[in-house]
RNA sequence: GGCCGAUUCGUCUAGCGGUUAGGACAUCGCCCUUUCACGGCGGUAACACGGGUUCGAUUCCCGUAUCGGUCACCA
């Protein structure tokens, strides 16, 4: 029986969660859900200069506005306003409130020659790298070799170390990378890699504000959370050998977590991964909700708030770099996780394909119950200053969902049920509003005129169909003539229906201003 | 540049030695329809290149090319 499944999403709370991020949260809920297992959520704000006010809370907004629960960590409240409640076993899950743990770790390290103080200024080691660069070095690194020529405790006599760091002049420790030695990580996606310990170099692990950095406080948090896999974005392969190290020096290689890197989201078209200069430039998000800029007061756009709804976000994000080897497109989170693997899980990036996402939306709105859909119509609707009660929101919705990408369409979809035409559509006018036309609509007119039954489509249908009869005219020549009368335009949703929501008086008053004012062209 | 990773239609992908190389988005055409859509049906369109291995390579191996990532006291 192999350990409980635990995951985690380890965002840096440094502005609004990337859409790439979601993705990342999404194959760990997934995985996590699949396996019986339990998903983590673990904040990195061990940056305090990159830190934005706000971020966290964003963060755990969007995890829930897409659907994805998070078990233990930050985002899990008590429900009732407890202030002493503890979001789980493993609190804090802050980085900045655990920096006595990775202290205390990383100085471990060092007393066991693992790792080492080193005093550099920002000036040394640029000089340092200046100099490895001019005498054509392959690798401008602190490392095995370049260490012996800094200042650290490695160099430096016992007792000046002691005394500088009494003194209080700045530090930080670095792991002591081994010369030569192969180091293997083994992915769940991409199987075993490979690398030298030479191209990996002395990662600084405390640095001198006393805050670890990713790496320290990453391993020694995944160790101590009790993580099983580590799912996280490509940008982190080529650390991995690091952090292989850190829990063999740690000695935690016998739990240490499986890992996984997800292949990245790239830019819609060009060169390089997704960035928000693509959305700008595309017009489309990039962001989960919408996000407003606390230092600059600048708004990027939301998925939420363009009117993607979470499942067809989701759906669309889970296709992006994983497929079940099916060909089922439409699938509910439930269906994910039931199909969820990893090894299938794609290993190159994807670019990122907006058409798809709002074909995904497309497919969802249309199967949405018109009730749901509804009271959002008749809101904008009874904004905008029109009467619209709920009847007439579903049967407009009914009308129009099925042409439309986004909810909010569907209103201005609309706009021809709701104003009636101050103009009409010259080309359309001057092809199909000839003599026919004039005595079909004036008949139409009359007969609705004198129509005393329910005003439904189908007897809409009828009566039409009867009057076109009586004046000799077919149907089919003149429907674009009517439509032109009732709505101003040659296109639109199926009219009967059309007329049936807009009404019997509202549909002869349009045909009578139409009659009124459109010529017949000589 | 060093290191690591990747490479199937324009895009997302299926394929895991023998297939007419399948699906979806986009695109084009047809049908349906009173119009426009939706929908249905169909078309165009891909194994980066060169060597091996093999009776046989999209599939395995090695090169090349290209793309991506990474080389901070950021994550």
């Amino acid at each position: 029986m192999s350990k409980p499944v635990r995951v985690r999403f380890a965002p840096s709370p440094t502005g609004p969660l990337h859409i790439g991020g979601v993705r990342t949260a999404l194959y760990n809920y997934l995985f996590a859900r699949k396996m019986g297992g339990k998903m983590l959520l673990r904040i990195e704000d061990t940056d305090q200069n990159r830190f934005v006010p706000g971020a966290e809370e964003y963060i755990i907004e969007a995890l829930r506005w897409a659907g994805i629960e998070i078990d233990e960590g930050q985002g899990v409240d008590s429900g009732d306003g407890d202030a002493a409640f503890r979001p789980g076993p493993h609190a804090p899950y802050r980085q900045s409130e655990r920096r006595d743990i990775y202290q205390k770790e990383a100085q471990r390290l060092v007393d066991e020659g693992k790792a080492y103080y080193a005093f550099d200024t920002a000036e040394e080691l640029d000089a340092m790298r200046q100099r490895l660069e001019v005498a054509n070095a392959p690798a401008a690194q602190y490392n095995a070799i370049t260490r012996m020529q800094m200042r650290n405790s490695l160099t430096l006599r016992a007792d000046e170390v002691k005394a500088r760091i009494q003194a209080g002049e700045p530090y930080v420790i670095r792991l002591k990378t081994p010369r030569k030695e192969e180091v293997r990580v083994n992915d769940l996606i991409r199987g075993w890699v490979n690398v030298h310990s030479s191209a990996i170099d002395d990662k600084v692990l405390l640095k001198s504000d006393g805050l670890p950095t990713y790496h320290l406080a990453n391993i020694v948090d995944d160790h101590l959370m009790e993580i099983t896999h580590v799912i996280r974005g490509e940008e982190w392969l080529p650390s991995a050998p690091l952090h292989v190290l850190l829990y063999r020096y740690l000695g935690w290689e016998d739990t240490m977590p499986q890992f996984a890197h997800l292949p990245l989201l790239l830019k819609p078209e060009g060169n390089g991964k997704l960035s928000k200069r693509d959305a700008d430039l595309g017009g489309f998000p990039i962001f989960p909700l919408q996000w407003t800029d606390p230092a600059t007061g600048v708004v990027a756009r939301g998925f939420r708030e363009d009117g993607y709804l979470p499942e067809a976000t989701i759906n669309f994000l889970a296709l992006l770099g994983w497929n079940p080897g099916t060909e089922q497109e439409l699938f509910t989170m439930d269906e994910l996780i039931a199909s969820f693997d990893l090894a299938q899980v794609h290993k190159a990036g994807a670019r990122f394909d907006i058409q798809k996402a709002q074909w995904f939306n497309h497919q969802y709105i249309r199967l949405r119950p018109d009730a749901e859909l509804a009271p959002a119509v008749q809101q904008r609707a009874e904004a905008a200053g029109f009467d619209c009660p709920s009847e007439k929101a579903e049967k407009i919705v009914a009308l129009l969902k099925g042409r439309v990408n986004f909810a909010h369409e569907i209103f201005t979809e609309a706009d021809t049920i709701f104003n009636a035409p101050t103009t009409y559509d010259e080309t359309i006018a001057a092809a199909k509003w000839n003599d026919d036309a004039v005595r079909a609509v004036t008949a139409f007119r009359d007969a609705l005129g004198g129509f005393e039954g329910e005003f439904l489509a189908d007897t809409i249908r009828q009566v039409l169909s009867d009057a076109m009869t009586q004046v000799g005219i077919k149907q089919g020549k003149i429907m674009q003539a009517i439509r032109l009368a009732l709505t101003g335009s040659g296109a639109g949703p199926d009219l009967m229906l059309t007329m049936e929501i807009i009404g019997k008086d509202e549909t002869v008053r349009r045909l009578q201003n139409a009659l009124n004012t459109l010529k017949v062209p000589a």
